[in-house]
Formats: C-alpha cells, structure tokens, sequence
DNA sequence: CAGTAATATTAAGTTATTGTTAATAAAAGA
DNA sequence: TCTTTTATTAACAATAACTTAATATTACTG
C-alpha cells in the first residue's frame, strides 16, 4: 500500500528525456523531468521525487553542481540521486560521488537494467518505511504490523481470521469479494470449509466493528464500505 | 559516533580477495573474507557485515543463489549485496538483482571509484540506522550493551536467549513478531528447534520482566507493549 | 404476496495453538 | 573437571479460534 514511486530525470537531450520518461512510466512509476541543474533543484523541492536521475553534462548548470545543492535540501535526506553520464572517466565519477551521487551508471543506459535497479532501490526504500501494512481510514486505522485496528481511539484486537478478512476487504474499500475469492485469499485453496463460515466471520466483525462497513451483496459475496 | 563498517569479501580468487581486503582495511573497514556462496552465508550470519562484496562464479555454491539466501535473513536486513563480476552479460545482472542484489559492478574494479561508492553506501546506512543499543521505556531499560534491564532500580540479568527475544520484541514496541521471524532473528535459519522453545522463553520473560508486557496473538506472534 | 434461495444468527462441538511443568541436554564458568 | 546455569524437548493442560449445524430472517422472483 505504499504509494507510487516518482523519478525524476533530469538531461538536456529530449530524446533520452523521452526514452527514460516512455520506460519508466511504463513500469508504473511517477515521471517529470528538468533539462538543467537549476531546474531540476526547482522542480525536486516540489516534487520531492524518491529518484532524481542526473545527467553531468548540461547548460546553465551541471548535474554534479546540482547533486552538491540537492543533498543539501533537508526534504531530499530519502531522494536518491544517480547519475547517468556518457563520461565514464574515474575523475568524473569520483566527483560525482564527491558531490553525494548515491550511484553512477554510464551511459549508454540500457534500459532493463536501470529498471532493475530502480527497483532494487526502491525495494530498500520502502523495507525501511513499514507504513506497508497500514489501512487508514476516515474513522479507524488497520494495523497489520501490530495485528489490530483502532477505532475511537481504541485498540480492538480480532483473531487472524477476522483480521484477514477484514484486511482483504477494506483493501479494496468499495470492490465486492466473491465468496470464492475470500476462501481463496483468506482460508487457501486447499482448505475446504463450508459457505456459513464466511457468514459467521462477517457478523462477528460487524459485531465488533460495525454494522455499516461490510455491505452484502447478495448472490455475489461482500465488500467493505467507509 | 558509529562503529567500523564491516565489509565481508567473498571470490574464490584469493588475489582478488587480497587486492580487495588491502584496500578495504587500509580506507579503515573491518573485513573478512568467504571463498564461496556457502562460507559466505556462514561467516556473514555471525559478522553481519554492514556490505557483503559477492563474486558471481564460485564453486560449491554461486554469488546468485547466496544473495537469494542472504536476502531471507532477517539480520541482514540491513545488510547491502554488492556484485564484483567478470561477467558483464545483461542476463547475469539481472538475475543478481532478482535475487536482491543492491548493486553490480562489473570487473576490473577500480578501487578508487569501488571506495566511493562503499562510502556512499555506508553513509546512507548510516543516515537511517538507529544505533540504538539502549531501548528505554516508562518503566525499565533495557540495555544491550550491558546485556541487561534496569527496572525499578533493580538490575535483571537475562540469560542470552531470553535477552535476545526480548530485546528484538522491545525493537518496534506494539509490532507483532511471528514465530518464523523470532526463530530467524533469535536462533537463526539454520537452527532448528521446537515451537514451544518460543514459548518457555517467552513464560520466562513473562515471570522475570512481567506478564503485562508480552502479549500473544494466536496463530501469529508475539508482540511486546509497553 | 407467497415461495424460494440466500444470508444471518446463535450456540455447541471440534480443532489448533499456546501455556506450563518437569526432565534432560548443552554450555558456560569456576 | 566439576558445577551451575541456560537451553531444549516432551507431555499434558488450558485456552482461544474456528467450524458446523440448526434455525431464523431477509431479500429476491414471479
């Protein structure tokens, strides 16, 4: 549940602009991009992209001048820079990371690997925020770190059982679960249980948690509403 | 006010591992070196190095399928795979990263960028970790570097099983830790004992420390609250 | 509006998980 | 080495969670 990554790339050549911002979107991340330093530092302050990748070489001002001023941005401590640069030579890289750069990869880019990466980052970005496993709605919380949800500003434990299927559905608030998917998503395929099952977990989640959230629609199964 | 950085060495080319250790130790790390995928995951369970550099062609067992194991142990979860390869081919890349490396660098390594890189590394480990080895609640502390609590006054001393349980427990207060997770964190992956190992040293933290603090969540964890 | 099918409710029965104790093994310390 | 402490296991008890079955209620169909 954690929300869509943003990348920001910063070159002065269109094209590469176009290649990169055509890859990554399609990988579902979140893409602007700036031609210059100076643009880049402007657009990263509002954008507050968890990637900035960098060219080295620009008009107006370079990527390594912008990666010193980027990491000294607060709102910036998460974004990781890397840079791609067609100089590969050691002196350029060693001022690259001299200037903060988190990595440095040369240029040509090939793009299956910098989406690798990309996500690899990203992967370890979001191991160290666990807001994973957090629902939040407009009237109570589901905690599945903590294994409890809060309401009212109390903590109600539920069995494992109520829970997932609590999680299950409020994961999707509004789509209907048929009876089907709930055994499958909260019992597994290889168990078998009768259908009044469902039904009794249903009430005791409404006992506990209220009526109004869990919806019955019937001949299909139940969805979760706020 | 960090410790070292260690940095665990792993080719079967002992020149490379030599070249390596020379520069590694004498930028001031803390090193140790494997030979194999095999010792790697041996000596990297008890060093917990902060970076693990991690050849790809190793007889007994290869970089790939070592970094898959070392990504499922949870006391390297903050630990960092780098790839040192000779072979530079897309597909080799991109297995290491499926099988969660955080970089690939392909030989002939240059030390000096190798370096940088290492630093940049360590300092972003660094700007996230907390480096808490004293957890203090309301009403004790627990103190690791001691190895042990402070409640009211009194010191309690903890056999190292019981202190490691309850210091993991205490580490994100109100998070519920599975069975598998307190098996993997405390006794580790390799050791295998009986579930209701868990469980005694959970009564006995619950008779020395307090009933109050541990709760059960059945058919998931335990969780520690304050 | 009756008839039917689906769902709700309740309580009792069943299973699974955890708690406890005690005996034994392993490790650490003197 | 011997002793003490800690760790593990096993057997059984206790408890909580889950499922079912019987019955009631509700919602849809013609």
């Amino acid at each position: 549940m954690s929300k869509i990554p943003k990348i920001l790339i910063v070159d002065d050549d269109p094209d590469i602009v176009e290649i990169l911002r055509y890859n990554l979107s399609m990988a579902g991340y979140q893409v602007k991009s700036a031609s210059n330093g100076k643009e880049c530092i402007k657009k990263a302050k509002l954008f507050l992209p968890e990637i900035i990748l960098l060219d080295v070489m620009m008009p107006v001002m370079g990527g390594i001048e912008a990666c010193s001023i980027l990491k000294e941005i607060p709102s910036l401590n998460n974004t990781r820079v890397i840079f791609l640069s067609a100089r590969s030579e050691d002196y350029t890289q060693l001022s690259a990371f001299d200037a903060g750069a988190d990595d440095y990869i040369s240029k040509p880019v090939k793009p299956k690997i910098l989406l690798k990466k990309i996500a690899s980052i990203i992967k370890r970005i979001n191991l160290n925020e666990d807001n994973q496993h957090i629902l939040i709605f407009e009237d109570f919380v589901i905690d599945k770190n903590k294994f409890l949800i809060i309401k009212n500003n109390i903590e109600i434990n539920l069995p494992r059982k109520e829970f997932e299927l609590l999680f299950l559905l409020a994961s999707k608030p509004g789509s209907v679960f048929t009876r089907d998917d709930i055994m499958n998503k909260v019992w597994g395929s290889e168990v078998i249980v009768g259908d009044r099952t469902i039904d009794v977990h249903i009430r005791k989640l409404r006992e506990k948690i209220g009526d109004l959230y869990f919806k019955t629609v019937k001949g299909v199964g139940y969805k979760f509403v706020q």
